[in-house]
RNA sequence: GGCCGGGUGGCAGAGUGGCUAUGCAGGGGACUGCAAAUCCCCGUACAUCGGUUCAAUUCCGGUCCCGGCCUCCA
């Protein structure tokens, strides 16, 4: 079975075929690195990170752009709050950002590029615009004239007239038509700013994916990702700027992962139920943040609440209780994604269904008889927990991790247990019980198997 | 108002024109010194009203709810 997407242009799933099955390319707006990464920007990071690591796997080549957007009205406004330079911010925020979703297991783009970096062709861009008679400068701005593209709106579904009868914002007098976007605007001495034939300036918001996409996956290449609200206006303007510069089709496959809420409402700061990746990490393992946010369909909005990482973080423990069962057997055929896993992953990243086949997986391994059979199932475990990015670490390691600042001294637990195998060989189990009960009450769970006592955190 | 998604068992969440996932929670059993983990068994759900059909949760239409977006928020 071939690989379907859901394709927003045209809304329905759609066999993925690719202009150039050897060269695959990936463009996925990027983040602004303005403050920390809040758990909604970590969707489409790890929902990407899936798509990716498929397309790896079906195609020789892929490239995967995810770009940085480090020149921004936002990110000036907390550089001035701040009191730091520009650039100072933007750096921290990139790095912080690249920790974080490394903890998450997203593996890095092949190219990253900063829109700072890409101003001349940004530039470049607007003039070829202006030639053909998309774009008009006016009072230092440079803006994109939607009525000279007959079909803007093609990827939102909205015709012209809609746009100008819901426009909420005021229309800036300098517009010829108040859905007229803004390419390019004035920069007084304090922000940032580089010279342009229209004078010193900064670019607008949707210019850079134009600009950066083309520049490394050319002008027409196969998927656009990003989150549902990019739809509009961002990713449709980037549609107008590309296919009106270069006058061909800019993006075939165009996916939207859905909106996040936090326990049934919209995340937002005043509700207090705002968080970011790192507050999330001190809580749970990066992994079972993951495992979360892929239990919900990536169409679908997802509701994050404690209650399903919660389980989501008992599902790896399930996971990694099988492996670490099966720690006597070297896996055989962990490079084979089993059939119905890559089924599943195909048919528009059914990532729900994925999990179950690992519940079941990991069902086969526990009942493995032999240690051939044993062998195999754990293979299989382990490749189809690759395809979702999971299950690589030791199972030790999995079930030894503890909060940010919540030390545990292993010394002493595996002391401890000695102690209470000593008790229970002597038939002492007041003792052994009170050894074990002490060792829950700061949330070490015991658990005795054939091959000795292990022990992992609640 | 416009555009788009939804309403599935106690909860989460896939899917399907007839064979009714998966996990959690719950009940029973095996194993265990007792637990835990693991294994086995058990709970027959698809908003509502019509229509199409031999057969609809699944297709079509109406109704009622819910959510998102509508100029810089992933």
């Amino acid at each position: 079975m071939p690989l379907v997407l859901y394709n927003t242009l045209t809304r329905q799933k759609e066999a993925f075929e690719p202009l150039n099955p050897s060269a695959v390319g990936m463009y996925v707006c990027g983040p602004t690195v303005y403050d920390r990464a809040h758990i909604g920007n970590a969707r489409p990071i790890i929902v990407f990170d899936v798509l990716y690591r498929l397309l790896k796997r079906l195609y020789p080549s892929v490239t995967y752009v995810r770009n940085i957007t480090d020149v921004d009205d936002k990110i000036n406004a907390r550089a001035k709050e701040n009191g730091e330079p520009i650039s100072a911010l933007t750096e921290r925020t990139t790095r912080m950002f690249h920790e974080d979703i490394a903890a998450l297991n997203a593996l890095p783009p092949d190219i990253e590029p900063r829109a700072t970096a890409h101003i001349a062709q940004m530039i470049a861009m607007i003039e070829t615009l202006i030639d053909k008679g998309h774009a008009y400068a006016a009072e230092g701005h440079v803006l994109f004239s939607v009525p000279s593209m007959p079909d803007y709106g093609c990827l939102s579904r909205r015709s012209q007239d809609e746009l100008v009868a819901g426009a909420r914002v005021e229309v800036a007098p300098y517009k010829k038509n108040p859905a007229d976007f803004v390419l390019w605007k004035p920069s007084s001495d304090d922000l940032p700013g580089w010279d342009s034939p229209w004078g010193r300036g900064r670019p607008g918001w949707h210019i850079e994916c134009s600009a950066m996409s083309a520049q490394y996956l050319g002008k027409t290449f196969d998927i656009h990702g990003g989150g549902q609200d990019l739809v509009f206006p961002h990713h449709e303007n980037e549609i107008a700027q590309s296919r009106c510069a270069h006058g061909q089709p800019f993006a075939r496959y165009w996916v939207h992962n859905g909106h996040l809420m936090v326990e049934g409402e919209k995340m937002s700061k005043s509700l207090g139920n705002f968080f970011t990746v790192r507050d999330l990490l001190e809580q749970a393992p990066g992994e079972a943040i993951r495992l979360c946010m892929l239990s919900t369909h990536y169409h679908q909005p997802l509701d994050w609440t404690n209650e399903g990482l919660k389980q989501a973080r008992q599902a790896m423990d399930r996971f990694y209780t099988a492996l670490r069962n099966a720690e006597d057997v070297e896996a055989v055929g962990r490079e084979e994604l089993p059939l119905e896993m890559l089924a599943a992953l195909e048919d528009d990243l059914n990532t729900p269904l994925a999990i179950a086949h690992l519940h079941e997986l990991a069902g086969a391994l526990n009942k493995a008889a032999s240690p051939e059979e044993k062998a195999r199932a754990k293979g299989r475990l382990l490749a189809a927990g690759d395809a979702l990015g999971v299950l690589q670490q030791d199972p030790e390691h999995w079930f030894k991790w503890s909060a940010a600042g919540g030390d545990v001294d292993e010394i002493e637990i595996e002391s401890l247990i000695r102690q209470r195998m000593e008790a229970r060989k002597a038939r002492d189990f007041a003792l052994a019980d009170r050894i074990r009960d002490d060792l829950a009450a700061r949330g070490i769970l015991l658990e005795d198997g054939a091959g000795g006592t292990t022990w992992k955190r609640a």
